[in-house]
DNA sequence: TATTGTTATACTCTATAACTATA
DNA sequence: TATAGTTATAGAGTATAACAATA
């Protein structure tokens, strides 16, 4: 029961920033709960990522790629150290920095991990149909990229 | 300096998921900056966005409308009511529901905020040009639309 | 002097849940 | 018994900044 009358057609719903922010959050919603079906989680998630793309980064190369702060990922390491998924291994050249490498459990998740990534992102995509989530996918593509040509960023 | 070898191109930058996330980020942030400069900021902006829209709303209802919990709620318009910018009133015919009214400070807000709104929408999509960015706001509107008639939320 | 990584602190958003007062 | 709103607490993510070890 509501109290107050009829609301007006929405102008907030032809906003781009209200759209992708709705849009963010019910895909991250999404994929959060398929990852915990496997243990993970979507923090781990982009690090995890990175990892399966390329082992051996460095933790300030880690950060850059999933785009958080150096000591964002310095927790995260932490948790999936915990977790026995990666390991902090010293860094062959330079004392200071260190290299993030998988562990077998780490390896193993991964097959599952993007299977999952992968069916949340068709879920969504397949609510488009199939010319129309590829049109999509271009424009965000577009987008994004467009963006960091700007800043210089990844 | 960076240690590794050169990395794979990302099919990161091909899911859904991310590219979603990454240009809500960015967009937030850029919607944020520019709040600020009328002593806004961009938690406060869905709540004031619909009491523009419409006032005297309950509590409840402008928790729905903003998609954030009723504590989140309680507590942003904690905030605007120290600021000025809006008053819990009685409801004329619930005792336990309070209407939220926007206060005179809170009305002359709005159209530097909107404006402020729009010329970051206006950013983003100038960078797409006119045909791509009204197809990227007609995906999204659909996408978004969809979701929510499948979960029968707003 | 700059870089790699860790830690402390704080603020926001989120989540669960207990609590009041009303209905 | 359910609803409207507040509050406590805890967990994430983010931000600034200080710090140790190394370059």
């Amino acid at each position: 029961m509501t109290f107050s009358s009829e609301p007006n057609p929405l102008p907030r719903n032809q906003s781009l920033g209200w759209l992708v922010a709705v849009l963010a959050r019910q895909l991250a919603d999404d994929l959060d709960g398929r990852l915990k079906q496997i243990g993970l989680n979507l923090g781990l998630w982009p690090t995890l990522f990175a990892l399966w793309e390329q082992e051996g980064l460095t933790q300030t190369e880690l950060a850059e790629r999933c785009m958080t702060a150096h000591y964002t990922t310095t927790r995260t390491l932490d948790t999936l150290e915990g977790m026995g998924l990666v390991e902090r291994r010293p860094h062959p050249t330079s004392r200071r920095a260190l290299q993030i490498f998988l562990t077998p459990a780490g390896h193993d998740l991964r097959d599952r991990a993007m299977g999952h990534a992968q069916a949340c992102n068709q879920s969504w995509l397949g609510k488009l149909g199939p010319e129309d989530s590829q049109e999509l996918m271009r424009l965000l593509t577009r987008l994004v990229g467009v963006a960091s040509q700007e800043t210089g960023a990844l």
